[in-house]
DNA sequence: CACTGTGAACTGTTTCACAGCA
DNA sequence: TGCTGTGAAACAGTTCACAGTG
């Protein structure tokens, strides 16, 4: 029973940011790290870490901790990024542009190698900072998805627009979605989706600011 | 046992996501819904929404549901976005910009009202679609902070940047870090820190997919 | 009659505490 | 000794089911 079933959500969010912290700590020149210096790195505790990581496997050496290369090539297999991950766009605006620009995508195993936009007038154009992808248009969608094999895609579309992007990204083949417009996407049950609201989040800290500050 | 503590952070999670869609029904000519019709676009239970809804006060009407006008209301006094929240921004980059020219802030009841960065040949530049918010120099930060009473902000700096940021942000009397660097931030408990990873939601579905699709 | 608000039952997650190993 | 892996205990969150209400 160690398969992705019965795992806890919350076990494989925080999988991820192990790994992050486990890189930081391979960088600082660390060969081991213990639970307890993983915790206290995320603010959590040593049994939580070490639980979390039983789940997936027996990953540890007693007496010793954990061993940093060892284990972030454990993650990263498990994660599915230990191989590099094509993953498409759909919506050049602002922040897809953003998006594209980004850094820490080729860091984590993720290569943004097509992008989309329903708008004519940037369909054709090179999307900046993003080593030669060009915008095509939403009808070229299925083939892409088809010949390239890709099977994760970032919607950066206006709220709007997204419920109708997000059908079409499905009906191409996409497998998961990670959605940044502020909607609640309706897709099939097979579509994994993720979503970030940055109002969402605003709100969430204006509330506890509001909860101990003066009224 | 009505105030602030007490509710479980999850429920805190969802009152945001529960405005989104109120404000989805009042657009479609809602007079009021019910917390299955509002669960079903969220994709939650009936009585979670009572539920969630309950430690906050009670909204509802029986025999009629939650009037969406007062509902909205309501929840945006509670989410402390009912007057509008000044905030501002740290770093200037592809993110920071599209961030800043993010079209939901004042949707949400939230203004950016100041930008800053490290780099010299950013300040003195006005950000583009920002209505005129000038880049400052990270000195400026604390006389701002005080002198808007900004209490919100924005953390967009690369990785090796945020620690330091984010400390300058602390010690200027900022109250709430909304923070879109993979680090985890080092701030006193006083500090609010709610963290987007886009990396981390890329291997979220990344291992969603793994977890289901072929090997 | 349709619907909320809520105690009680249930399910899932975290913490504890310790056996076992290098 | 220092540390992991893991059942068992404690805690938290969700779902159930129904009394109460306009």
């Amino acid at each position: 029973m160690n398969r992705s079933d019965n795992i806890p959500a919350p076990a494989v969010r925080r999988l991820s940011l192990y790994l992050r912290e486990l890189e930081v700590f391979q960088n600082n020149g660390f060969a081991t790290v213990s639970s307890r210096r993983l915790g206290e790195a995320l603010h959590l505790s040593d049994a939580q870490v070490r639980k979390d990581l039983a789940y997936f496997g027996q990953f540890g050496h007693p007496g010793i901790g954990y061993r940093v290369p060892e284990l972030i090539q454990r993650v990263r297999r498990i994660l599915g990024t230990d191989k590099l991950t094509r993953v498409l766009i759909v919506g050049v605006g602002n922040l897809g542009r953003a998006l594209i620009a980004f850094r820490g995508f080729a860091k984590h195993g993720f290569d943004v190698v097509a992008a989309f936009d329903r708008d004519a007038a940037k369909v054709g154009l090179e999307v900046p900072l993003s080593n030669g992808v060009i915008v095509q248009p939403m009808r070229n969608l299925p083939a892409i998805v088809k010949t390239q094999a890709i099977r994760l895609g970032i919607l950066a579309v206006p709220a709007m627009a997204a419920q109708e992007a997000a059908e079409g990204m499905v009906q191409s083949g996409i497998r998961g979605i990670l959605n940044f417009a502020p909607v609640t996407l309706q897709v099939p049950p097979s579509v994994a989706v993720s979503s970030v609201d940055i109002g969402v989040h605003l709100e969430q800290l204006s509330f506890q600011l509001s909860g101990s500050g003066h009224p």
